[in-house]
DNA sequence: ATTCTATATTTATATATTTGAATATAGTAT
DNA sequence: ATACTATATTCAAATATATAAATATAGAAT
């Protein structure tokens, strides 16, 4: 027996810190957003960050690599959806009042 | 009307990606999990993620600033809690299975 | 084949963040 | 008063992150 919490090990605790730091963005909670209305691709984010191509095309890798997101290809374009509904539960647990 | 989203205005998007960037360190969510079981001085969560004083110092303030826990002197001692017991459910909310 | 459109990658720059050493402050104990 | 303990702040260095310009790739349209 250690002095790390028994609670979480190292693994989880790195996952949950991953997940919330690419969530530590607003333009990438705004794509999150943008996807409860179901799959979109780049070129419809784009407009919706008003950043650059490239920019938003980074934001959409970061929300991937966390697992937020799942992409597929169709074409010239790239889809993005959420990967899973649960996700929402994540923005959705800041929905008290907490804030001011 | 414009390009923004209805959904979520600037404001609150702002306080939730602050909120997320906050927890976006394994320290400061080992120091959240240490809470759960009450409030504590800083020198008991020092022990927990050992790493300086200083260094936990700023992660205690950063933790209270984004209004995630709050704090009272007592004598020598600065005691910190969690502000609402609903910020566990930030935490809580990644507990599904797009871990592995 | 050429042009256009959508996306990805590379690169440079600016900015933010993390860390601990050093120091300051202030309460506690003797 | 002096020493000790807990915490806060300042500072510099290292590292990470965000952004857009430039470029590359590749499918679509003509």
């Amino acid at each position: 027996m250690s002095l790390e919490l028994e609670t979480e090990d190292t693994r989880t605790l790195e996952f949950k810190a991953r997940v919330f730091k690419v969530l530590g963005d607003s333009n990438r909670i705004k794509i999150m957003e943008f996807l409860r209305g179901g799959e979109r691709c780049q070129c419809e984010v784009i407009p919706i960050l008003e950043q650059s191509q490239p920019t938003v095309s980074r934001h959409l890798r970061l929300l991937e690599e966390a697992g937020l997101i799942t992409s597929r290809k169709d074409g010239n374009r790239t889809f993005y959806r959420v990967a899973d509904e649960r996700a929402f539960n994540i923005l959705d647990s800041l929905d008290y009042e907490l804030m001011r």
